[in-house]
RNA sequence: GCGCCCGUAGCUCAGCUGGAUAGAGCAGCGGACUUCUAAUCCGCAGGUCAAAGGUUCGAAUCCUUUCGGGCGUACCA
């Protein structure tokens, strides 16, 4: 049992002589914020007065003298309003310690009724590389896989890749029309995405240049619509005033959409062979959606070019996967569920859920005014089809209990229609939950793009955070006397600093924010970061080779552990609660809960590092004694950064 | 129009179902390497938690309003 959960049936019990409702009284004990007020706090005196009628420090004194404790707890301190105080006895935490010290799994318990959970993450389109923006569902729902094993789950990872979709036709396209076929034998998959970019890039030129027009008058509209409002008396109600300022917004959005367009026609008319391939292409955005309609429905000669790129695109992948040690179980792409969704479609007619909408099938929810649309008016079937294919599926097929999204925030809507979809069509039973994450934004605010308005590949961002690892790996190694690491070993070490650190940069936010991109924060070896932690290992790899230490042998005899300072005490008492960090990760899948564990235990580290020698401590029962939590500490980091997908090196 | 989210130190962010004097990291300033790796440690400074009301013994956290910003909103995924 945890030290949370012995102190709570402990309160459970003194607190059953004066009230029958102690659930909620027993959740108010939680661990201090600040620890001059002990190591734990009960807060259950005030509310219980309140509903007692009674003073909140008579009745802490009260569920005090009830309390039976004395085994772990120093003699409780009432303080403030009324706050009881607890305090874990030194002895307690040592013994805790000796516990901990001689189990795999740092004191974390299986859970006992495992889930079968399918986590749905990263899907990338094929043919468009990777960028930043799959580095956050890939890092966070790799870390939530490996949490939910070590805690007992079963759990299925399920790359959901786009590949049926719309970039298809584009592509096919743009292999009849635009291949460099020597380019494509040397390396396919940058050939292919090149022609993905063209044809993006050309279709794009038609529908702008075609829109440009209306805009301009938009445009003037908006502003005639802004000087008419701004020509009366000024506002005075805050409703004019709130109109006044939308106006504004839209003239200057209208404005800002002319000047993206007019960049992108200008972008294509100053390259002579691009300008004649946009005329030789008028209707390119038609015809590539032909494409796309054709692969659908079967037809053969896409389907051979499908089945041509797709093994090229994957390895692209997979090379990437590989760099970040992201593993998949199951790789099923929305092309694995093309042959369900007319049944899908036709169950959810059958059952009245979905009905014909400006000639588009769609079910309705109730308080959504989005429809949620499986069949387009020209047949197509869209990502709600598959999606609630992929659900069927994965309860049909794969007895998932639980099926974990992790997407970006802006597809909540989406998400939210189709979980309540499920429950109509009959599929309650299964958990669905859409873990969302924010925007990793740019400096200016906007989502994250390069000066030129490109993706930020996610194999380049990799390198430069290996090279820069690189630099300081070498700058370190080479300040000593004797350097510790040969050149391939530093390259090793750049390879888990780097990567490392991408993860963590990502990782120890929470989920929910966006947050600023920025080169030298995410590639920082200071401060908050994985560098710190696995610094903080390789430290005490260094204490065993100094002293000569054989680690399996520690903790296996009865030798006690021994608090003679406030750092030793205060890394003990941290690393008995492990435990409440992967609780916290898994009670709202935030991994920032376990980076902040880590990086809180990684701290006190330091601090014990800095002031408890082990090499000359007092007594040869000090120094096992310390050899004891720098072996529990060392797996404790190694554990932890393994569940976020992070290595640790023994020398750095 | 409707819906969802956000506003915390100079910057980037934590802050769990409401708990005591709101925390980190970076940047800044000042200290600590004959002693297990200074990729470290110790200290200082930095805040009207956007604003105003309300609920409560207690509010950054819950409710209402205002201001500022973001996102989504019928055939892209």
């Amino acid at each position: 049992m945890s030290i949370l959960q012995t102190l709570k049936s402990r309160f459970a019990s003194a607190l059953s002589s004066l009230t029958d409702d102690t659930a909620p009284l027993i959740e108010m004990i939680r661990s201090s914020q600040d620890p001059k007020f002990g190591d734990f706090q009960a807060n259950c005196a005030m509310p219980l007065a309140k509903q007692l009628g009674k003073s909140p420090r008579d009745i802490a004194a009260e569920i005090v003298s009830h309390l039976d404790i004395s085994d772990l707890c120093e003699t409780p301190k009432i303080a403030g309003p009324g706050f009881i105080n607890l305090r874990l006895r030194d002895d307690w935490i040592a013994d805790r310690i000796s516990q901990i010290a001689g189990d795999d799994r740092l004191g974390v318990v299986s859970v006992s009724n495992p889930k079968h959970v399918v986590v749905d993450f990263s899907s990338p389109n094929v043919a468009k590389p990777m960028h930043v923006g799959h580095l956050r569902s890939s890092v966070i729902g790799d870390a939530i896989c490996r949490t939910l094993r070590f805690a007992g789950h079963k759990v299925t990872s399920d790359n959901h890749i786009g590949d049926w979709g719309t970039q298809f036709g584009m592509i096919i396209y743009g292999y009849r029309n635009f291949l460099n076929a020597a380019d494509y034998r040397v390396d396919q998959v940058a050939e292919l995405a090149r022609l993905y970019k063209l044809v993006n890039q050309l279709s794009d030129y038609h529908a702008v240049k075609s829109k440009l027009p209306e805009l301009s008058k938009q445009l003037q509209q908006r502003q005639a619509e802004l000087d008419d409002l701004n020509s009366g008396t000024a506002p005075a109600d805050k409703k004019a005033k709130k109109k006044l300022k939308a106006q504004r917004k839209a003239v200057e959005d209208t404005r800002g959409a002319i000047g993206s367009a007019e960049a992108k026609v200008a972008e294509v008319e100053a390259d002579a062979a691009l300008m004649q391939q946009a005329n030789e292409h008028g209707d390119i955005a038609r015809l590539a959606r032909q494409e796309t309609s054709k692969l659908h429905a079967g037809d053969e000669a896409n389907q051979k070019l499908w089945d041509e790129f797709l093994p090229a695109c994957m390895a692209a992948l997979n090379q990437v996967y590989s760099r970040l040690d992201v593993q998949f179980d199951l790789t099923l792409g929305e092309s694995y569920y093309n042959p369900m969704l007319a049944g899908v479609v036709s169950d959810l007619k059958s059952k009245s859920l979905a009905t014909d909408s400006n000639g588009a099938t769609c079910v309705f929810i109730d308080g959504n005014e989005a429809p949620f649309i499986i069949q387009k008016t020209d047949g197509a079937y869209t990502y709600a089809t598959t999606d609630l294919a992929t659900i069927q599926y994965r309860r049909n097929e794969l007895n998932a209990d639980e099926i974990v999204y992790v997407v970006d925030k802006r597809q909540s809507e989406h998400f939210s229609l189709l979980f309540r979809t499920c429950e109509l069509w009959g599929f309650a039973d299964v958990k669905c939950q859409h873990v969302s994450f924010g925007t990793v934004m740019g400096n200016d605010g906007k989502p994250f793009k390069t000066r030129s308005g490109d993706n930020v590949g996610l194999g380049s961002l990799i390198d430069e955070a290996v090279s820069r690892a690189r630099r300081v790996v070498d700058e370190n190694d080479d300040r000593r006397e004797q350097p510790a690491l040969s050149p391939n070993e530093r390259a090793r070490v750049a390879q888990i600093v780097g990567t490392g650190g991408i993860k963590y940069a990502d990782l120890h936010h929470n989920r929910d924010s966006d947050y600023v991109f920025d080169w030298d924060k995410m590639l920082a070896t200071t401060g908050d970061t994985a560098t710190y932690m696995q610094y903080a290992y390789a430290r005490i790899c260094g204490i065993f080779r100094e002293l000569d230490v054989d680690r399996q042998n520690i903790g296996n005899g009865r030798s006690t552990v021994l608090l003679t300072c406030p750092e030793e005490r205060s890394l003990a008492l941290q690393l008995t609660q492990f435990d409440y960090a992967i609780d916290a990760v898994l009670a709202d899948y935030r991994p920032n809960q376990l980076t902040s564990w880590l990086f809180d235990t990684s701290g006190k580290f330091s601090a014990f590092y800095a002031h408890c020698s082990v090499k000359n401590a007092e007594s040869p029962e000090l120094q096992n004694s310390r050899l004891i939590l720098c072996d529990l500490m060392a797996r404790a980091l190694s554990t932890g950064l393994a569940l976020l997908g992070i290595e640790t090196a023994d020398v750095m």
